[in-house]
Formats: structure tokens, sequence, C-alpha cells
DNA sequence: TTTCTACTCGGTATTTGTACGGATTAGTCC
DNA sequence: GGACTAATCCGTACAAATACCGAGTAGAAA
């Protein structure tokens, strides 16, 4: 019964500069319910790690030597989807931040987080949730949101004319797409004849990508 | 000086479900620094109370009748982009979720959410940050995770199939990209043929869908 | 050696798309 | 009424893609 109070959550630390993981362990000293239980500086250590004890809560940083710390997560999560992964980086780059999310990360912060973010990230990834503070955020905000910006392009077309390219992207050709619609393949062609010119492009393959810009297809980027 | 020690948070309440704001208020009363400045029940009633009175915070329904509060939000971040707005939904449906995060809200929790976390998200939201609950995230998670799950598909192309689809993603000819390959337009057309046969698809539509799906041009969903 | 795969090339025919030209009808806006 | 646009339709011609058949070579794997 002495040890039933809380049950403390078990950490590992990855990463090559042993500043940063001193720094982690100070924030985090004076928090009973937090055990650093292994510190390491590369990713195979980790996996020894992670195999022999089981923590509760990996840490890592994006850059290691050999392997990176989202290969790292991409593994945990393969063969240990219980340890949950908390990420951390330096640059809240575009692409790293896609690939972290991409690696089924529970949470991701920056290196410059202060200590009560910290603990909040841990506190919401340990409850099962997940945690990306908000930079991070803004990045996945900002690609999100590029679509909407370019989208006003589709006024240029004419109702008939969008249905014909929605048509057209459910791999139609011209001469299904009038059996559908009941009109003469003849209408259908000059409507892609106008199609193709007020969006200025030549072939389907052109005409696809101004599709898919402009949200014209349920087949875009969700 | 004896007004200046907090500065409180304006708050404009937008929904159609009287109860509703009743519940928001009663959540809030007890914080000093909110102060509920008017109580709304469409959008025209919010967007007239917002050019007179200018609110910090906006917080609104998605759904309400006439002007829906994704509209509603389009406008205020078009015409008073200083306003800040949370939204609140009912339902987390994948599709509504991705108009709220294109409406460029600040920030977006369901109506089951307690007492400190609305506190929370209008703490982070006026501190020019943003605040998206768990449940919301996660549903952006799985929208940019499904991509990784088909990329696997791109292995039964050879390099050199791959190497044409992008090219074809360019919106080169058979031709052209014979050229640029020097070899044989008949062979091109071969690879494509064993293109098409291995991704189970007709036309170039098709094989562009397949392509996007599978990262095989810089055109994709970001 | 044999087998297999990736890559290469060819012929013929058909279907589909694009480029060029033209036209009519119905409706809106000034 | 006149100007404009969206939507409809047609003909001719060429370009491009797809379907179908075939085959040879180089290199790796068995």
């Amino acid at each position: 019964m002495n040890s039933e109070e809380v049950k403390p959550i078990r950490i590992l630390i990855a990463d090559d500069h042993q500043m940063f993981i001193d720094g982690l362990k100070a924030l985090m000293r004076r928090e009973k319910e937090l055990v650093v239980i292994g510190e390491v500086s590369n990713g195979n250590q980790a996996m020894q790690f992670i195999i022999q004890e089981r923590p509760d809560l990996l840490i890592t940083d994006v850059s290691m030597p050999g392997m990176s710390g989202i290969e790292l997560t991409r593994w945990v999560k393969q063969h240990h989807p219980c340890v949950k992964v908390l990420v951390v980086t330096m640059y809240n780059d575009r692409e790293i931040v896609n690939e972290i999310l991409m690696s089924e990360a529970e949470g991701c912060i920056l290196k410059n987080t202060g200590k009560q973010e910290l603990l909040n990230a841990i506190k919401r990834i340990t409850d099962d949730s997940t945690y990306y503070s908000t930079e991070v955020l803004n990045i996945m905000m900002t690609r999100l949101k590029k679509h909407k910006t370019i989208e006003k392009n589709t006024s240029v077309l004419t109702p008939r004319e969008i249905e014909i390219v929605k048509l057209i992207m459910e791999e139609l050709s011209s001469e299904e797409i009038a059996e559908k619609l009941f009109i003469s393949k003849r209408t259908v062609d000059t409507h892609r004849k106008n199609i193709l010119q007020k969006t200025n492009t030549r072939t389907i393959v052109g005409l696809l990508k101004f599709a898919i810009e402009n949200n014209l297809t349920e087949y875009n980027s969700d």
C-alpha cells in the first residue's frame, strides 16, 4: 500500500546533447510523478532500452546521429505502441513537422519550451491524449490553409463547367459525361475546350492539378 | 488607475440555443477577466454587434439558422481580424472540422467541453495563440496520416516507370518524354501500358490520383 | 544454363482528346 | 433594343492515348 499513491511515469530521454538531457531532467526534478529511468544518446541505444525496460514515455530529439528521432518514433509506434512519444525539435520546419505528424508521435514541442508547457505536454500525452505546441500547430494550419487562398480561381468557371470538371475527375470520358448529362458529346467537348482555355492548361493533367488546387474533387488533400 | 488592474476580455456569444449561451455564461461567471458583453442568436446579429462593439473574442456555434458559424468566422477574419474566434461544435465531423480550420478560427472545441478546457482555450486564444481540442486534433491527424498508409503501392513500379509517371505529371506527352529520356516513343507507350496495368487504372486521370496518393509528384496534398 | 525481370522497340487499329472553325437559344443587364 | 454570357450543338482535322499483337537484349537470380 505504500507505493500505491501515484504510479510514476517512467521516462526515457534520447538526445545526443547531454546538455539538453540535463536541462530536461532539471525541469522535471521537482515532479514526483515523473521519473527519468534512462538517458541514451542515439536511436539504437533507445531501441535496446525500450525493449528491456518498456518506459511509459520516450522524449526524443528529431535529429540524432545514426537513426533519427523520427525513424525511432516510427519504430516505437510499430513495435511498442504503448510507449508514448514526445518529439522535441529545434526547428519548426514545415517538412520536419510533417514527418513528425506522420510518425504518429503523441506530441511535439520546440526545444525552447518552458517548464509549464513541457509538463502540460507530458500530462496530456500520458492521459492518452496528444499535445502539439502552438508553433507546431501554426505550421499545420498554414499547410491546410494554403488551399483556401487559391480557391477563387474557380469563379471563372460556370456551374456547368464545374460539373463537367468533376465528372472528368471521376475518370469519365467525354462520351460518358455526355450520356450522364443527357447532352451531346460535342457540347461536352466545347465545355472542355472552354475549361482548358479558362484554366490556362493544355492537357487533362494540368486540368487535374487545377481541380485539386480548387477542391473541385473529393480527392484532395484530406 | 482604478480600472487598470486587468483589462477584461470582452466576449460575444453567438448561438441559437439560449440554453447553451446560459451554460457558457455560467461557466465564465466566476472569472473576473471574462465579460460577456453580448449574446446573439444568428450570424447577422453577430455581424452588427461586432461592427459596433468590437469584442475581443467571439464564441460561436457552427450551425446556426441563416449564416453559419463558419461563414461568420470567415467574415470576421476578413473584415475584423483582430476579433478572435472560438468555434464550438456539437459534432466532430471530418468535413466540419476541415471547414473550421479553413475559416481561420483561432480555436475549436466540442460542446461537451468542461469548464477548465474552455478557460484554457480562451486564455490561449487571447494570448495570440490557438487552441484546438484533442478530439479535433485527432481528426486532423487521421486526415494527415491517411497518405502514409497507402504509400507502399509505389513498390510495384520499377524505377524507370516511376520516372515516367513523374514526367507525365509534369504535363509532358509521351513524345516529349521519349525525347527527354532519349528513348523511342514506343518504349514510353509500353511503359505507360504497364503502369496503367499495375496501378489498375484506365486513364491518366486515375494514374494522376495514384501518383498523388503515392507522392510521386511534388504536387501533393501538403 | 535456364529463368526471370526491367527495359527496350516495332506495327496496326481504335478511341479519345485537342484545335480550329462556326452556330443557336435563353436569359440578364444596361 | 443592344450587349453580354451560359449553355447548347455541329463539322473537320490532327494529335495523343489506349488496346492488341509482337519481339530482342542485358543482367540478376536460380
